[in-house]
DNA sequence: ACATAATGTAATATATATATTACTTTTTGA
DNA sequence: TCAAAAAGTAATATATATATTACATTATGT
């Protein structure tokens, strides 16, 4: 489960920690969500995508094709 | 948690049941997704907008502000 | 109006996302 | 270098998404 949060993530200044408190969530599971491996919830996402800016197909979207591999 | 599941399901024409056995998983869940009252997982809703050919941000993008009421 | 398909929904069971705590490894800056 | 910060990760606990089964309600076509 590939995804761009740890590049957006950097890209807005923040830290695993911070981005953990701004969305009230652990610090691992921001951790385990950039490492691929988790499945997270769509609210997640959302205030993911939120916290950095960023769209959920920009930070989440994976194609088709690639999505079977 | 709104989103636009249904409008698109219908777009292809596609039941409840059919999207459902599509993606491989049950009635219910669709349903409950479609009414609001389930927090999918990301990895539902990449099956989902594969399935109706739309995005991510097509099918379940909220707007931070709409997203606290 | 009626039969059937489609959809809503409730109860319980199960799988898994996330929290908690804690420790290890890697990065970063002085 | 070296110390501190940041990130990886493991074990167990808890919350919740999803499955299963079953029944009720609504929509659709004839």
């Amino acid at each position: 489960m590939e995804n761009n949060v740890k590049i957006a993530r950097i890209q807005v200044d923040l830290t695993q920690q911070q981005l953990a408190e701004k969305i009230g969530v652990t610090r691992q599971t921001i951790s385990l969500i950039e490492k691929g491996k988790y499945n997270p919830s769509l609210k997640l996402c959302l205030e993911i995508c939120y916290a950095v800016n960023k769209s959920l197909d920009e930070l989440f979207w994976i194609d088709q094709e690639e999505s079977k591999t």
